[in-house]
DNA sequence: GTCTATAGCCAGATAGAC
DNA sequence: GTCTATCTGGCTATAGAC
């Protein structure tokens, strides 16, 4: 309704930021880059978005709601939360040449937003949600220690990640979800 | 020898420039910033480097050389696999504010190299050294699957890291910790 | 709402006196 | 070898016509 000429343009915008700043980094991704990417004058973003600070915080949202939307989608494919966990790890392999190439987004957006002003608070915010999902399936699994277990998975995630990534083999992440595999069986 | 005009300068250049990348990460830091943490002007800065890239090669060269000492001081300190391990694990712990406050200096280095030009090289010959030394250590203990335990404990090390410093909360080391503790002891 | 042109700033890098 | 002053380029952000 409102925004009638945008025709999506503030979607493009986002889609466009999520992906450069994947790829680049967030300090090396200028707004150029991303009015490029996204088939939109530089000096329009502006009219979208007041500064780079908030392209960023916009790029946090959809991580949220892309990671709630997965992590749902996984709670109604699975019934068993020891499938669920399984599931969500291995997302990992699915996406394993992206990872190898670009690292995890939500891990290497953490790891740079760690570094800025506004840092914590919104990378916490983005971490939370997958150690709190985590949790609450080991709690399912009637696991006293649920806490500990979610950080260490999550923890096994996003190291594996940047080890993939750094050593440029997207074969690690099979190897480590098959590890997870046998690890979540045997509890 | 050479360099008697130096007196260390080019050293406290290279002390200045991993603690400040570390704190403010290899972008956010500007010539300017380690040439005052190190009590140089900025301009002679460049007698000693040619370009800011060199810098950073200067650091990672640093990293391995303390990377390879410290873990040389740990097989000098526990002749068994499972302690060297135990202790190479345990640095997490030691180190933990710092960490919870600027993440692993390693792991958040790679991070940043891997969106450069130069990047995975550099990056990659630095995290082979912990890997490469944890394989060497379950191979002594008699593990077929050495070199995927190696990357499991180097990527629960680094992950934990992220977590930790993403969280602010330095207590997710040392709970990280007694877990591998309790995992290699069981195995 | 859209887009061009440009202001203003700051970082990396250099020139050249000492 | 050392240091000041400055160049150059690129990036964020704004002004203002349409």
């Amino acid at each position: 309704m409102t925004n009638s000429g945008g025709a999506g343009k503030r979607e493009r915008l986002i889609a466009a930021a999520c992906q450069m700043v994947h790829q680049q980094g967030v300090e090396k991704t200028t707004l150029a880059d991303i009015a490029q990417a996204a088939g939109v004058p530089l000096g329009n973003v502006y009219y979208y978005f007041k500064t780079k600070n908030d392209i960023v915080r916009a790029i946090v949202e959809t991580y949220l709601d892309e990671a709630r939307a997965m992590l749902a989608a996984i709670e109604g494919g699975h019934a068993a939360p020891r499938d669920r966990l399984k599931a969500m790890f291995g997302s990992l392999s699915r996406d394993s040449e992206r990872i190898a190439r670009y690292g995890c987004p939500t891990g290497s957006l953490c790891g740079e937003l760690d570094k800025r002003a506004d840092g914590p608070g919104a990378a916490a915010e983005l971490m939370r949600v997958p150690v709190d999902w985590a949790a609450r399936q080991f709690t399912a699994m009637g696991r006293p220690d649920a806490e500990d277990l979610a950080l260490e998975v999550i923890a096994r995630y996003e190291g594996t990640a940047l080890l993939a990534n750094t050593f440029r083999d997207p074969d690690l992440m099979a190897r480590e979800t098959a590890r997870v595999d046998r690890w979540l069986d045997a509890m």
